[in-house]
DNA sequence: AATGAATGAGCCTTCATTCAT
DNA sequence: GATGAATGAAGGCTCATTCAT
């Protein structure tokens, strides 16, 4: 076990991810408007003031939090579309992926949900239109696909699909509590138990499925 | 000191009405705690200040428009759980009614659910819990029937169905404009195609139901 | 005597003028970083957020006091230039106007000689550099003309002088006090004979002239 | 605890002087209020705190810069003032004495010409006001004895001539750049033929002085 | 000598609210 | 019913300063 590290003094990037963590907390709970600096460093156990050494402003604060999630989310959808799976495998994969950014990293996904809209119109947030609309390519994408190879029901308005899809599963984040009652896997398992049964065209009974 | 009846072009609670309509377009655009009363009066076309002499203050605006949502959807709920339909039908019922609240009372509906989970921590705003618990029995409810009486899955994990249903019903207020591309029919009809056939026990190819 | 002015309801741009009068005169007192609008407020005898009903925010402040000074002094420069006066004549006109306007706006002169210079990288107070620029070109051009023409001397360094002749006048708003030993004109007369007999070519013992 | 001899590149003393030298340009070009600490260290290569090994505060620093500037300014003048000249040669001397300071001592002397006012009401500063005392009697003197001794215009108003010079004198320490177009030497001989031929009672044509 | 991190006071600004008219 | 003006409590942020390492 090397000891490299001088005890206590923590490096700097490492404090920076603690409170960053701590900020994501309280952003989530209590929305990003309402949660001002002073109850982010009493959390954290400093003063308001001294937050500005690590962080330019709030504002950047939950830019560097949405800015990580949405990077990561990016790559996993990434990775899903880049396998090579038959519509109805990517709508699964794309699922377990979304519920797994949720289990990791619920503060930040429960941000997104709450706040990107608005933020989004700042410049600074432009990724986020960025972000959004490539993940919505990622799932009408497969939607499409889907419809179109005769795995998914040819009556399906996939506008309108999306949306519900996209809107459950990021609302999980307000619900979801790590350690809870449910897994990912069991939530996605369910989910999709819920979701694609309804959507695949299928000639035997559902439950014989999956 | 002159005759009373002048004949005002609004009388009272016809400019409440007004005023509450306006607060609630901007609440719902831009969160309660992110509206100003500023904005609020400068839309309705006056000083800030003239707006408590209708209004006791800013939360009792949310208050009046969330009381009287929550209150319109309970007897609605309530209709449909007093008609003695079976589980499925009911579950429809539901839905339909949901939509159509969201038809006519969109920016109500979309406070409620951006604002009713933290503005539910205060107790002038009990309701809003009392009122959760209820529409969560009548799903729940109606869920567990259905499952009993073999209308849904067995398999089915009534909970997360619940959580996943609600959600995705208020969350289309954020994106459902009236007199837009889709009726509030369309919509019921697709989201109960997409939901209800993969919940429901079935024998024959879905698209042959509804 | 006509009552038309209510009794205790000051209308607003008058009060305006009143707090910019103060405003400008803690400005000058102690600079304009070194001013906090908590002072201002409490010259004004009201609250530092007061303010904010009248003005938009302290840098409004000034820049609407600088923009009146500018805009005078620049009013008051042109009438000399349009009026066809020799050179000697034109300078004797310049320093009568400068100082008649530390007399009767002293303090947002004092701002002007302080501030000016590090407000103007702003934007918001690029006229400050056109104002500079067109004050200089009526100086160095009354001087020029001047030189040309034989009224002052022919190895006169004129930049040089401009400069000179500018600081001396515009410092004065540091230390001249309205009602205090000195009028506008006394200092007139004294700085002219000072400065012109000076540069001015001449025959005779200068005591004679003016 | 090892030797004290560790040859240093930078003894202590030397380090001082640097850093005054730095944060006497950034004084002179921001002004003292304006100027933070952090801008100063950033300038000098360090962090802000580190600033505090070398001195004890941001008004130690400028004290520092300020008093350094006024000892020599005042030998100087001391030394024109005990060479025994008229009272011409005493006013030449001591302008051009003041214009080398500035050749020299130029972010000191802004500094002075800008701050030395409101830091005087500070007990700290105190030095500050015998200094300006000082000063104005050295040229006040020469200018009174001038008169009295017909080398100055008997209508002279010596207390209005001494602000005009001293005015002008600094000021130029706003836009003297040394190396650049004039000299000291230059501004000093243009500056006193301005002046002093205003001031000096003539018979002959002026420009065959000097 | 210098760094990293934190403190605490104070600043500009916003905003819900009040109230005399 | 509405206006104009003000209040007072925060809120985000800056900055000189401290101190252990």
């Amino acid at each position: 076990m090397p000891t490299k590290k001088k005890p206590q003094a923590t490096p700097t990037p490492e404090r920076r991810r603690e409170l960053l963590a701590v900020a994501a907390e309280v952003f989530a709970a209590r929305g990003y408007n309402a949660t001002t600096v002073r109850r982010i460093a009493d959390e954290a156990g400093m003063l308001a003031g001294s937050l500005y050494y690590h962080f330019d402003s709030k504002e950047a604060m939950v830019d560097e939090i949405l800015a990580a999630f949405v990077d990561e989310l990016g790559q996993g959808y990434d990775t899903v579309l880049r396998a090579g799976l038959g519509p109805r495998e990517t709508v699964e994969a794309l699922v377990a992926e979304s519920f797994r950014e949720i289990d990791r990293h619920r503060p930040a996904v429960a941000i997104y949900q709450k706040e990107a809209q608005h933020l989004a119109s700042q410049p600074r947030f432009a990724y986020l239109l960025e972000a959004q609309a490539k993940f919505e390519r990622a799932w009408l994408g497969a939607l499409e696909r889907g419809v179109a190879e005769k795995a998914f029901r040819d009556d399906l308005d996939t506008a309108l699909a999306y949306r519900f899809v996209r809107d459950t599963v990021w609302a999980a984040a307000s619900w979801y509590r790590p350690g809870g009652p449910h897994s990912p896997e069991q939530i996605t398992r369910q989910y999709l138990s819920m979701v694609l049964d309804g959507i695949a065209v299928r000639a035997a009974p559902p439950h014989e499925r999956l």
